[in-house]
DNA sequence: AAAATTAGTATTGAGTCGAAACTATATTTA
DNA sequence: TAAATATAGTTTCGACTCAATACTAATTTT
């Protein structure tokens, strides 16, 4: 490497310079981004596995009873529900999650984990360098790029229109029942302390 | 989506609960990553490209003299020089670069945007939403997330001992003369302060 | 009862991506 | 200085993503 620099001190060609008035921002996010998509794409490989299929995955071990359809998917990647179709059915064949018909709606599936994709997640995501990285950053850093990132998110979110797929924690239709469970005036339909934590298709910020 | 949700009422099926153990930094990140790559595909798609498209457009608009090789490039998005090939062949087809081979290493070449790629580098990265969304940010939360993001970059490519490909500014290496300019001790040139902004494949931290 | 909407699947073509094999040039070493 | 090694880059292959489009079937609206 130095010896290559050695060599391009005798190069003189002509040189534009561009202006450098992008978001430094956004720069760190893009880069930060690739890093996590080659990251989620070398995890994922052991076991044959794409980037977005371990998103995929992961948002299947975060999701509510209401959110785990293939729609709820593909909003939540913002793709189209044709290429979700195709991404479930490579998982589904890997053995990674199986689909269960809606009961009540026939045209709808709902999309479970197999213990194969529980595992996969719980132990590949997030990996451990990000865990370990993250475990340096102080508390007040954590809790800044939390808010900071957050405000991103949902501003981006909507500005675009799409679902913000909170938690029903932080959820306008979330209500406290006196009796330590909760009730989620959207659906009708009484929700335990644990459901409270998983990601909403509805969800509805305060 | 209302009506939908009052069917959802009446189901009732067995629900396994997934602890949330995972970072919730992750997830804003990795839905933040998502978004990115969905926003610069739609304002790709208008010029035909791809997100790893406009990346590596985005990145040639930012890079020193030292730095705008295929090479270069396979190490700042970390991903194969087949890959990378590939990708810049089809770029240069498309009329957003061109490549000059350099005059000192037969080997090598240097890939220069056009026109065409610079207009669109300006006019399309970062993609209008995200900087008016930025600009709702105080100047306090932009600096915390600017720092926060930072930390976490550098670490990962530590981690994986990878090249920062930060600016000279920042560099070791650079060091300011008396005039006005700067000098970079590993290629042992003169750098003006315009370049000192580019973003270098031998960048190390000071 | 008819029309419109919604959930999901299938197909097609351009492109990404890693792996592997390859060429040509440059550097190291023996 | 010749041989071995390293480096920059290209090509080919196969599995996969992705948007667009067309499609089926079920459900809701009119």
């Amino acid at each position: 490497m130095l010896l290559q620099m050695k060599n391009l001190v005798k190069i003189v060609f002509s040189q534009y310079y561009n202006v450098m008035n992008t978001n430094i921002l956004y720069t760190y996010l893009e880069r930060l981004s690739e890093l996590l998509r080659v990251e989620a794409r070398k995890k994922g490989a052991e076991q044959g596995l794409q980037p977005i299929q371990v998103e995929i995955l992961h948002y299947l071990s975060q999701c509510n009873r209401f959110s785990d359809t293939p729609m709820a998917v593909t909003e939540y990647l913002r793709q189209t529900k044709g290429t979700v179709s195709q991404t479930l059915k490579v998982l589904e064949k890997k053995g990674f999650l199986h689909k269960r018909p809606d009961p009540n709606d026939k045209r709808s599936v709902h999309l479970k984990l197999t213990t194969a994709g529980q595992k996969f997640v719980s132990e590949a995501v997030p990996f451990s360098v990000f865990q370990s990285v993250c475990a340096d950053l102080s508390s007040a850093q954590k809790q800044n790029l939390e808010q900071g990132l957050h405000f991103l998110l949902f501003e981006l979110l909507k500005a675009n229109q799409a679902q913000t797929f909170g938690v029903c924690k932080s959820c306008r239709y979330n209500q406290k029942l006196p009796n330590s469970t909760f009730f989620c005036q959207l659906v009708g339909e009484e929700l335990s302390p644990q459901e409270t934590q998983l990601i909403c298709r509805e969800h509805v910020p305060v």
